[in-house]
RNA sequence: GCGCCCGUAGCUCAGUUAGGACAGAGCAGCGGUUUCCUAAACCGCGGGCCGCGUGUUCGAGUCACGCCGGGCGCACCA
């Protein structure tokens, strides 16, 4: 439901609680919060609230006495347009309501007058691609980091939903008013990137008919050999005793087939941060002598331990091993505080399952680094399963037996994939389909939403083909809309901004597919039964292209949030 | 043993952030819809001790505690 509508709902129940309190039928108390849901049952009405029940112990009567006396002085308060929102319907007083009633314990159900849903048709033609927008965030620069696969071997499907969910979240983040920086950070240093250099050199001797031994813990996937026969093709004179050329060879061609895979799953980064540019800067070094002096770092059996466990971790934590190597976590500290110095004060990263035990230690070194601890927030994004119709597809990255994304991409293609990572919530795993994905069916969420796109604009085409022009807001008498199905349309319509909002206060894109796939549904209802272009004298039909223009606009907007095409034919 | 996530219809999942009305959707199953803007669509019908228990509350799928079951972690790895 549009603001508007919601605040002139919640304004005149508050006014009918004050009229009851000056007649002396309801005694002051604090007045909680008056917040209006939309019930999940039809005939209870557009808008509900539980005020009643909220307020009948402080009050010492029963919750629908209280409901009733509230209603008694709700209705009595006259029609005044306090707020007009559009000339031809103003919003506010209670002429937007065509009836209130007390229901079950002590609900009041508010059910709008159809004049109230008109003035959105209005809004979306003039905010078109902008309809959704907000301000929540008022600008607040936001740096969200995510994917941040090391180039070791190929993308997988898990970073896949990384990477949608990182850019849906990016671009709806960006909708409600934030500032929005997109980061990819990378290991190009370190053991794992040595054993990448020697897998790849054993590949490479193999090839030249060499005896060499490959590594116990190597990468043992078929890209290896594939990037081992590249050199043997485009390098002369390779020096074959010398990892370090095989490791930064590998490097390079892995990292460009990332990036390709990014670029065609239409992800764009404006940032590529290396873990050797962190080092080489002298922050790794400044940001540890900074918590060593203030007295965050000791030094035990050779090593040095960060003193987590004094913000929230549940042990302190090696940042120096007793090799004189930093860890993993030494780097990123200062990576995180490099984040902040560049002026981000509200930090997302988007982490797998298996690094939430990593979560603490890193809260409590920026909390050390003197920044809020919430001012960090990390989305645990739980495991992708793939699978063949029933059949569960292996995923083991050690044994090199995976699909990467780069197979699903040219299966099911970029809009599907997308679709199908945002359709669950983060926290729960997700079970890929590639059957379902690919197929064009009715039973593919993707396509369905879609569709509805493309059957629109057939019938903007159909009614352009016929000489009929889409009016004016101001042309049309919207009124004529007046069918269950129109309806349903319009208030679906007025909830899209809500549900942007609050997806992106709950960092939780899942909320907006769902939204787009009732949306679809109610224009898909609305199709089969009514013509859009054709019966009457036209006036009908006037505002009915205004409605599906609408919906068109915001089948559009939702779709652009996930990375998600609108074809205009199918 | 400890930590995190999950447990809701035959299947896949919403709903848990902020407690509210007889718990929703899609798919699968069964039956129907096309002289008309794309049938990749629509309509109808069944189907549930919300894992179990206790507690808080006027009210619990939602909150607290304890169990049971599944997944992922618990390194001087990254």
């Amino acid at each position: 439901m549009t603001r508007e509508i919601k605040e002139a709902v919640a304004r005149l129940i508050r006014e009918g609680i004050d009229k009851a309190r000056r007649k002396g039928e309801l005694v002051s108390c604090d007045l909680p919060d008056i917040t209006l849901e939309i019930p999940s049952e039809r005939n209870h009405g557009d808008l509900a609230t539980s005020i009643a029940l909220r307020l009948s112990s402080h009050l010492n009567l029963p919750p629908r006495k209280v409901a009733e006396v509230i209603v008694k002085h709700v209705k009595a308060i006259s029609p005044q347009p306090s707020r007009p929102v559009r000339d031809k319907f103003p919003l506010g007083g209670s002429s937007i309501i065509s009836q209130i009633e007390v229901a079950g314990p002590g609900f009041i159900n508010f059910f709008l007058a159809r004049e109230a849903l008109y003035p959105v048709l209005g809004d979306i033609e003039e905010e078109g691609a902008n309809y959704g927008r907000s301000n929540l965030g008022k600008g607040k620069k936001v740096l969200i980091e995510f994917v941040s696969a090391n180039p070791t071997g190929p993308l997988t499907v898990a970073h896949g939903r990384h990477g949608a969910v990182g850019d849906a979240l990016a671009n709806i983040l960006q909708m409600v008013g934030y500032e929005v920086h997109r980061e990819y950070y990378y290991n190009d240093v370190g053991h794992q990137m040595d054993i990448l250099g020697k897998s790849v050199q054993a590949r490479y001797r193999q090839l030249r008919g060499e005896e060499s031994p490959f590594p116990e813990d190597g990468y043992k996937g078929n890209y290896i050999t594939g990037i081992a026969q590249e050199i043997a093709r485009e390098c002369e004179n390779v020096d074959r005793g010398d990892s370090g050329f095989f490791r930064s060879f590998a490097e390079e061609k892995i990292l460009e087939s990332i990036k390709k895979d990014l670029e065609d799953f239409g992800l764009k980064f404006d940032d590529w941060i290396k873990e050797k540019d962190i080092y080489e800067s002298g922050q790794v070094k400044k940001t540890l002598e900074r918590l060593r002096k203030e007295g965050h770092i000791y030094q035990k059996e050779g090593a040095l331990w960060f003193r987590s466990s004094h913000f929230g971790d549940e042990k302190d934590r090696v940042v120096e091993k007793s090799d004189g190597q930093p860890t993993y976590l030494a780097p990123d500290i200062a990576y995180h505080q490099n984040k902040y110095e560049r002026g981000f004060h509200c930090l997302i990263d988007i982490l797998g399952p298996d690094h939430h035990g990593y979560v603490e230690r890193l809260k409590a070194a920026i909390e050390a680094l003197g920044h809020e601890k919430d001012s960090l927030k990390v989305i645990i994004l739980q495991l992708v399963s793939l699978y063949r119709g029933k059949e569960k597809l292996p995923m083991s990255t050690r044994a090199g037996e995976f699909i990467a994304l780069r197979q699903v991409l040219d299966e099911v293609g970029k809009d599907a994939a997308r679709f199908f990572f945002l359709m669950r919530t983060t926290n729960s795993h997700l079970n890929f389909d590639l059957d379902l994905a690919k197929s064009q069916s009715t039973e593919n969420p993707v396509y369905y939403v879609q569709y509805a796109h493309a059957r629109i604009c057939s019938i903007l085409d159909f009614a352009a083909k016929r000489g009929v022009e889409v009016k004016k807001v101001e042309e049309v008498d919207l009124s004529l809309l007046k069918e269950k199905e129109e309806l349903e349309m319009l208030k679906t319509l007025a909830q899209f901004p809500e549900v942007v909002e609050s997806c992106a206060r709950a960092l939780e894109p899942q909320g907006l597919s769902s939204y787009l796939q009732e949306l679809a549904g109610g224009l898909h209802n609305f199709y089969t039964k009514f013509r859009v272009i054709g019966p009457g004298d036209g006036n009908l039909g006037s505002a009915r292209l205004i409605l599906v223009k609408a919906v068109r606009t915001t089948l559009r907007n939702g779709l652009r949030l996930l990375g998600v095409s609108a074809p205009e034919k199918m």
